[in-house]
DNA sequence: GTCTATACCCAGATAGAC
DNA sequence: GTCTATCTGGGTATAGAC
């Protein structure tokens, strides 16, 4: 890979900020631009269409997912744990990166869903080597995603109390322990 | 109530087949008025505005979702029960209209979402008058979500096989009986 | 109650200067 | 590599006929 330009970073951040605190619909190339500092032009400069804005959102957000479940995997408290305490927004550049581009899939955007969804898969994997029980890893990964997709939806830049989260985790372990 | 005219019911509908079928961006004014079978000029003389629109759509769901939670209650199997089985996506007409104001939900429509999060809050709430625990009643909460958003995202239109909501319902059902 | 016509605006994209 | 025009299409909304 090239040095990748700092433009381009700035950019994508832009364009996930935008996507977070005001949706899809204000999400332009205009106002992307102006929140990166650049002009219009200049953005497409990196992103010729703004197809190829969202696509390298999408690959920027694989990549930081793919590392996720990596971390996932060799985490000592476990694929589990480290699942849900993860899944509640946190406000980390994957969170951040990954609430945008859920706002971005069901737009019409096929690109954004696929790695959504091969992102997904990722996790699944990860979590039903760990509990074996197939429906156990399906419920597991529904509570996650529900958490997600609460945060993807409600705008809600509130992180969840440390307590809610260790409460939801005793649910979690009581569910997985009897398998 | 006024006898509701025909025609802001099928405008209603078309936006939930088009928000559902090709997403948000493609919602448009003419779009809505077309599927209906009028003119662009015949929509505005229901709803004014685009919000107006959505707003309509907003109190559609939510009366749909509020008699949801009646049959809940009374539902023979127990809410929790029905509450999974009927969180996947079924092609009801609470479903689809649910799925078409979720993807409106993140776009900017505070509306919208303020619906949504009664909606879920009334849910909820039945739940955890039958599971008691606070915690266990969320995890339930946030698997149906999860099944939710899912089927709110993918696009699928199709439904979850049958057994695999069985499976799903057996593991619901060991963490709800050790309360 | 529904239609046509049209005004207005803004998003996405192109061209070409610097 | 970034900027300033500028074009074009389409989305929302208004006016007024039928």
């Amino acid at each position: 890979m090239p040095p990748a330009p700092a433009a381009r970073a700035k950019l994508l951040d832009a364009f996930v900020t935008i996507l977070l605190e005001q949706g899809e619909r204000a999400a332009t190339l205009e106002a992307v631009a102006a929140a990166a500092g650049v002009s219009k032009g200049g953005l497409l400069y990196h992103f010729p269409t703004k197809d190829a804005l969202v696509e390298g959102l999408a690959e920027h957000v694989e990549k930081l997912a793919a590392e996720d479940v990596d971390l996932m995997r060799a985490a000592p408290e476990g694929p589990v744990e480290y699942y849900i305490r993860t899944s509640v927004f946190a406000d980390t550049p994957l969170d951040r990166a990954g609430v945008a581009l859920t706002r971005l899939s069901q737009t019409a955007n096929p690109r954004a869903r696929e790695a959504l969804q091969r992102i997904h898969q990722g996790w699944f994997d990860a979590l039903a080597e760990e509990i074996g029980d197939h429906a156990t890893a399906r419920a597991v990964a529904l509570i996650g995603d529900g958490l997600y997709y609460r945060a993807a939806m409600s705008g809600e830049t509130s992180t969840t109390p440390p307590e809610d989260v260790d409460d939801l985790l005793a649910v979690v372990r009581r569910l997985t322990r009897t398998d």
